[in-house]
DNA sequence: CTGAAAGCGCTAACAC
DNA sequence: GTGTTAGCGCTTTCAG
């Protein structure tokens, strides 16, 4: 910027006005051009290192995501990105992967002092270290899919308890009364909740909740598949399983067509998220859709209004799942 | 900083020496400990912008994607993440999504000047324009899976030619004669590679290539299906189908159980990367393994190399795919 | 309308 | 061992 403003001779501080569109203070037309053509010529970019340290927004939004390799997460990270770039902002990936490099999570949150704004993807409660730094870290901080309130931060979720019971509402109206859960391992956030939701529904309802009819696998296809195997061994076993997620239930049609169970025929599955491939499993998933865009629009919205108006104000906006149709529920035999 | 200086009584130097750890200058134990001791009491973090101005790095990598819904690239995504992170990086995502919105594509590179180096991830030859911000940009850039040289890129790329040859291969030991193929719609990168792969190594071990045996579809398990359905309607129609992503082959696998086609029975399918849930079809997918990990981790080190050293050296890296055999492959009828 | 100058938080010569 | 000082690139008063 010194370069452009010498070559033009003019000051900087004439260039920085051009250049920022400063209309409280108005610049000469000409000069106003001499000085956007030198910048152009000069091939002149902002540095934007200079800018954050005047205290201006880096427009870096940071995501702090449990588990990238979800394709939930996927999904939502990329609309992520598109909502944010539409804002001009840009996304910062951090991951809290497995409480063992915990202490490695800090690091990404020194680092994201970087950012305007945090986002925090799923739930992080196991990570104890990270939510006690953000909570230091002087900015806004929305969680999405945190699944339980954590005090003072805003947060974004989705409706698990409806969820679940439209999806046993489903199975029951189609003749289903031996109904198995499969949920995450670790009893954390959305799926905690699911599982909870559904033990709780099932037995509002009436119907039998076994032994062994709610299992805790990890939340991939193979522990879907292990979970599938457990469950046909009981006696009896059950006509119908609701998976925690897409990625199980994934996992829940494999290991069925591996065994030689009939998809819906001899064992109808529910999903819960609605990820892209859930349309074109074989057969094709029934499962809750989770409005993704709209709520990572809203968390994302949350967090620029913080930045924007710079008070935090502990919210919470809940969404709807819907139940999709597709094929790979059916009356029991 | 300077609170911290002057709640222990020193100087600002003194403190930036013993929190930057700097072993060439001594400082006493006593002092060092009372520093220490301040920072954290009063919660000091470094302001990264700050230690930006004055050229220190940032410790950003810049990831430029081209579709961040494909799973595979999610996945890619996903590996950056942990080895950035290994070495202290983080990971800023821009994406060039659809050429229509190219123009915002020079704001995400704009905005990429927060960043120490850039990957594109994936062919951006329809992005002129990013391609050229690229160029003056003053940053080591490396390219991924661009499946073609681009000229003073320093490149990363798999065989495809191997590896569609070694699909081939496995498909005529078999039995298969009639094999089609089903790429990309643009002809993009690695898409369009594997297509003249394709054609090439078809040609080369005397096997047709009928009309219509090759099509372009979206790159998306709904391009696949209609890509399918297309095929059934040629006399004689394919007995195995190449397809060029495991995205497409999955909606091959889809369509076809839609058709009532049996997968392996009636058909064959490979697809290309083995991409996470690709084990996970039903049937499970036989496909090209892309050495995903390898490949991000070369192209990284490439990117951290020409950061510290400073020069570009244009340079490239090709590894292997390998055939992973399931069972979506089996001898014609 | 434009210029001069201060300062954002930090590092690195250089001096003591 | 520690303090002083200048300056990274930019914005922003405050004077002209």
């Amino acid at each position: 910027m010194k370069d452009i403003a010498a070559v033009v001779g003019v000051s900087q501080s004439t260039v920085s006005r051009v250049l920022n569109d400063n209309s409280a203070i108005p610049i000469t037309a000409e000069t106003r051009q001499r000085v956007l053509a030198a910048a152009a010529r000069l091939g002149y970019r902002p540095n934007p290192a200079a800018r954050a340290l005047r205290g201006a927004r880096t427009m870096l939004i940071g995501a702090v995501v449990r588990d990238i390799t979800d394709p939930f997460f996927a999904a939502a990270i990329e609309a992520l990105c598109v909502v944010a770039r539409d804002h001009g902002y840009n996304v910062v990936l951090g991951h809290a992967h497995g409480s063992a490099q915990e202490a490695m999570a800090l690091t990404t949150v020194l680092e994201s002092r970087h950012c305007d704004a945090i986002l925090l993807m799923g739930d992080m409660r196991d990570q104890p270290r990270l939510i006690e730094d953000l909570r230091n870290v002087h900015l806004p901080v929305v969680a999405l899919w945190q699944g339980t309130r954590l005090p003072q931060i805003p947060s974004v979720d989705v409706d698990n308890r409806r969820a679940i019971s439209a999806g046993i509402e489903h199975l029951r109206e189609l003749g289903h009364t031996r109904i198995a859960f499969v949920g995450g391992s670790r009893r954390l956030g959305d799926k905690r909740q699911r599982e909870a939701s559904f033990v709780a529904r099932m037995r509002q309802l009436g119907l039998p909740v076994p032994e062994g009819y709610v299992r805790h696998v990890q939340n991939t296809p193979g522990g879907g598949g292990s979970a599938l195997a457990a469950l046909m061994q009981l006696r009896p076993p059950p006509t119908a399983v609701v998976a925690a997620t897409d990625v199980i239930a994934i996992g829940v049609l494999h290991a069925a067509a591996e065994m030689g169970i009939s998809v819906p025929r001899d064992l109808s599955v529910i999903g819960f998220d609605d990820q892209p491939l859930a349309a074109y499993t074989v057969p094709p998933l029934t499962t809750l859709r989770m409005p993704t865009v709209p709520m990572v629009l809203a968390a994302f919205q949350m967090a620029t209004d913080a930045v924007e108006k710079g008070g935090r104000t502990p919210s919470r906006q809940v969404f709807q799942a819907t139940l999709v149709r597709r094929r790979s529920t059916a009356p029991p035999r």
